[in-house]
DNA sequence: CATGTTTGTAAGTGTGCACTCACAAACAAA
DNA sequence: TTTGTTTGTGAGTGCACACTTACAAACATG
């Protein structure tokens, strides 16, 4: 007995998001989430219930730490205008996507909601993100669209790899999106 | 000897955008493709090369009917400034996606550009519709990227679900979409 | 030390699916 | 009719993978 199974369960979801962020649900075994997070298949079945249960406690984490991040960066923010928090959310935001991980399990995540239980954790991330960014800056309805707008932009850019594209269509997708 | 193999593709293309939208590239059987275009799974892996050969090829079915609806929406706007221009193109795409198929297909395909050949489908794609919306519309590089930001967050409305959602947050995301 | 509980695994089992091959029927041209 | 070509299929083959079971070792408690 090395580690408490709650431990383990942490460790697991983190390799999950990870892992599955590449290739999507269906495409990667669930011993490939075992081999990264250092443990034998059978014990991820019984740390979870099923590849299912384990994806939609990875989507979980993966918004937790989304959110985390947005609450974080509205606090760092310059002033109180919904401009200036907004901005500071975006920035936050970016600057954890960085590693692609949490970006592209999103992109995975909302590739299989025809699985009723995926559809509705994609939900409940969204639904804790955008209520958070609408009562915390106080923003439009107009601005919160928009936010979202830009962070699904976002996908596109580094699912098709745009960043690598010199041509000027890409470079108008591309501008001013922060580092991703 | 019923048809010709060329018309047989474009019937299995068909049938593989609409099936692949679904449930995505690894969780669709090419047997499901098969069935839905009334041939024997053996006669389409003689038409194209692979599973894989076969999506990319129904991307290639999926970003020309988008390309086309664009273009002729196009034609039909009330004048040539860039904003009635836009406004006539994302008019025309979206009554196209109205039944969402070439929607979720890109969704599907956005999720396994972790496959180069898929990748350079989605560039390809991407590439021919954004060059065109710039030079036709001769909108700036700014309303180009607003352009396609709120196509973007079509791909959240849809694959979450939000019309469904009464809620604030939701409603907000929601606004002024064109019957998703 | 004895007994129970939790953590952990090795070695299966069954199934679904990508892909192949041998073969048949429709059509064309001689 | 014979020969050749294209369209089409049924019946496999082999492998990857989700999930289970039986078992072992670490730790706790009396």
């Amino acid at each position: 007995m090395r580690s408490t199974a709650e431990a383990r369960r942490v460790t697991v979801l983190n390799a999950a998001v990870s892992v599955f962020a590449r290739a999507g649900f269906h495409a990667t075994p669930v011993t490939a989430v075992a081999a990264a997070a250092g443990i034998s298949e059978a014990y991820v079945f019984r740390l979870f219930s099923g590849k299912l249960g384990l994806f939609v406690a990875a989507a979980g984490a993966c918004f937790d730490r989304i959110a985390d991040a947005i609450e974080a960066g509205a606090e760092r923010a310059g002033g109180d205008s919904p401009e200036e928090i907004l901005d500071a959310m975006g920035g936050a935001y970016a600057e954890l996507i960085a590693d692609r991980d949490l970006l592209l399990f999103q992109v995975q995540a909302q590739a299989v909601t025809d699985i009723p239980e995926v559809a509705e954790a994609v939900r409940a991330g969204y639904r804790r993100v955008a209520t958070f960014v609408q009562s915390r800056a106080q923003a439009s309805d107009a601005q919160v669209q928009q936010f979202f707008a830009y962070g699904q932009l976002c996908h596109l850019i580094v699912t098709a790899g745009l960043e690598q594209v010199p041509e000027s269509w890409a470079r108008a997708l591309t501008a001013g999106i922060r580092h991703p």
